[in-house]
RNA sequence: GCGCCGGUGGUCCAGUGGUAGGACAUGAGCUUCCCAAGCUCAUAGCCCGGGUUCGAUUCCCGGCCGGCGCACCA
């Protein structure tokens, strides 16, 4: 929306970075409205997903060793190879080229190098106007910045492409905080870097952005989310159904949609529910907002489900415009397991069953006196092949010898030395490794999508105004205090006006600087709420004006009573036409 | 990364081969006083590098940045 990246630029919400530099795409700066505001989205996060939640923060770091990138899936998954057709420019992962077009199944895994192989052995063409690729250089393109940790480096690190891994690798211990109880919640505020190819659209698509996640691990058979709570919320959702019937999104109650409805995954409706009251709570239009359910083929290599909440940025009169604010994904084991299989730590908690269980459990206990000088260095496989096979198999070691196979030859071994028993066991429970729900939200798209839904023009006596209309909560600054003139000691007494106000912790503009109504538009340009005018009545009765943004209607409210008349205002517990 | 268009005070624009002008905004003053009034004054700008030229903000080439389209968005 161009009037509000220009109201944007020129109030300071938001800019980009440096230009007295040339600028670099994709890196902004949040100016003094912006910042304010988008640490008022975060401590509403934190607010609404953790502390209401019952959940804890932490804060990780934002560059981390390649070892984790390598068993998150970002290394290989994050690189894209990328070949330019020579006829007609277009650019194409040269990956799934090969994919189509031979039998080769996971291409990815191939360099570009040998990619580019591939492309002149199979004469691979190109798909839009069919000219042969061979010859043409295959690049290779990883989303994530990289850098060197310490000195000579050997230890590639990178910057983190989202905040969520910071939770994962750390699991055990934060599993320990938790005292190895599921379910529990981990949130995180922070940064994250993508090197993208072609950063866009001011702050919707940067190369440093802002997230916000939650990362939920809950077993499931046995946890189940609080529907109830959000059974009544309306939200918009957009099914996969919907979207391939060429439908549009309806409101739904999440009691109905996770009953009989789209959402398939009781998590996921929960969290959709919550997203879809938070957004109203923090300003975001929910009839330009609707909850996009992933189609199978468009989940991402961890996600089981997926709905993403979407906003409509688009200027009045403009065709809709759509960007993605958050994603509500069951990422299911993905992250854990893998963190699991690359490192000696384990990912999982302990789940106790709710009757212990006595199994048969059969054990061998080779005699390694007798098959060690028998099989030499062969004894300790056989030792493990009996271990195998006594899980698998017992009636194997029913006979006078087991028959086991080592380096493919069978040897056969006499039963009694190799310790065969079967007891019974009490088992109280096991290891399970949970399953994640993850809200992510991306912080600055919010602020964004909020500054969008907040901006309108209309008319005050015949003069149009740019105004945003931001919910009391979430404006920069709650008031703008005034004196209709500075002098006759008007100024005097806003000025001490401001102070007391500021002193109780308001946040408040003073301005004295010309004609009054400016000074209104001023304020209603950045979304200020509320503008309290000292004038000459006031040196008589103590009252101020106080003047409502969204309406420009005035009261009159006494002096002492501003502060907490301003502050239940801004709470939401009172409303300006109750005064 | 490709293509098209663009880059001039804080913002939005006009303009020129001889270094620039408006509107709005901002500051000071006068005036007015509850919704961007008026007057005076002031502050402040040609994206960067190279080339052509006596001289380049202007023309040419390259870069950077922005908008749109394509590709990409794990």
């Amino acid at each position: 929306m161009k009037a509000l990246a220009e109201l944007a630029k020129r109030r300071g919400f938001f800019f980009q970075t440096g230009s007295a530099y040339g600028g670099v795409s994709g890196f902004y700066t949040y100016g003094p409205h912006g910042a304010t505001l988008k640490a008022t989205v975060e401590s509403a996060w934190r607010e609404r997903w953790a502390t209401r939640e019952g959940h804890d923060e932490i804060d990780a770091p934002t560059i981390m060793p390649e070892a984790v990138f390598e068993a998150s899936g970002h290394l290989d998954g994050f690189d894209d190879l990328l070949v330019e057709c020579p006829a007609c420019e277009q650019s194409h992962r040269a990956d799934h080229l090969v994919e189509g077009q031979t039998d080769i199944a996971e291409a990815e895994s191939y360099t570009a190098k040998e990619i580019e192989g591939l492309l002149a052995e199979h004469g691979i063409t190109c798909p839009s106007c069919g000219a042969p690729l061979a010859e043409e250089p295959v690049e290779q393109f990883n989303l994530m910045f990289e850098t060197a940790i310490g000195p000579g480096s050997t230890n590639r690190g990178y910057l983190r492409p989202e905040t969520a891994q910071g939770i994962f690798v750390d699991f055990p211990r934060l599993r320990e905080y938790a005292r190895g109880e599921l379910p529990f919640g981990v949130a995180q505020i922070g940064r994250a870097y993508r090197n993208e190819i072609s950063p866009r659209n001011a702050i919707v698509r940067t190369r440093e952005f802002n997230q916000a996640e939650l990362e939920l691990f809950f077993d499931p058979d046995e946890d189940e989310p609080d529907l109830e709570s959000v059974a009544d919320v309306e939200a918009p959702l957009f099914s996969a159904e919907a979207q391939t019937a060429d439908g549009e999104p309806s409101f739904q109650t999440i009691g109905a949609a996770v009953e009989s409805g789209p959402i398939a995954d009781d998590w996921v409706g929960y969290y959709v529910g919550v997203a879809t009251a938070w957004y109203d709570r923090i300003g975001i239009d929910l009839d330009r907002v609707r909850f996009r359910q992933h189609q199978a083929a468009e989940r991402a290599h961890y996600a089981r489900d997926c709905w993403d909440a979407e906003a409509d940025v688009s200027g009045p009169g403009q065709d809709p415009e759509w960007i993605e604010l958050a994603g509500i994904a069951n990422r299911g084991t993905y992250d854990l397991s893998h963190h699991e299989a690359h490192t000696d730590e384990r990912y999982r908690v302990f789940s106790e069953y709710d009757e212990p269980r006595t199994v048969e459990r059969a054990s061998v206990e080779p005699d390694m006196a007798a098959l060690g000088p028998e099989y030499g260095s062969q004894a300790a496989d056989i030792a493990a092949a009996l271990e195998d096979l006594a899980e698998t198999d017992q009636r194997a070691f029913e006979g006078e010898t087991v028959a086991v196979e080592v380096d493919g030859e069978t040897v056969e071994i006499p039963t009694e030395q190799t310790g065969f028993a079967v007891e019974e066991v009490t088992e109280r429970g096991e290891q399970i490794t949970p399953h994640v729900i993850e809200p992510s939200m991306g912080i600055d798209r919010t602020v964004y999508t909020i500054l969008v839904h907040a901006y309108d023009e209309d008319e005050i006596d015949g003069e149009e105004r740019t105004v945003l209309r931001l919910p009391p909560e979430m404006a920069p600054t709650l008031v703008g205090v005034f004196p209709l003139m500075d002098k006759d000691g008007l100024g005097e007494q806003a000025r001490n006006l401001a102070a007391d106000l500021r002193a109780v912790g308001l946040s408040v503009t003073y301005d004295d600087s010309g004609a009054i109504g400016r000074r209104y538009r001023r304020q209603d340009e950045i979304g200020t709420p509320y503008c309290i005018t000292v004038d000459y009545e006031s040196l008589d009765d103590g009252t101020v004006t106080v003047r409502d943004r969204d309406t420009t209607d005035q009261v009159r409210v006494g002096i002492d009573e501003l502060a907490a008349t301003l502050a239940a205002l801004q709470d939401g517990e009172l409303a300006f036409d109750q005064l």
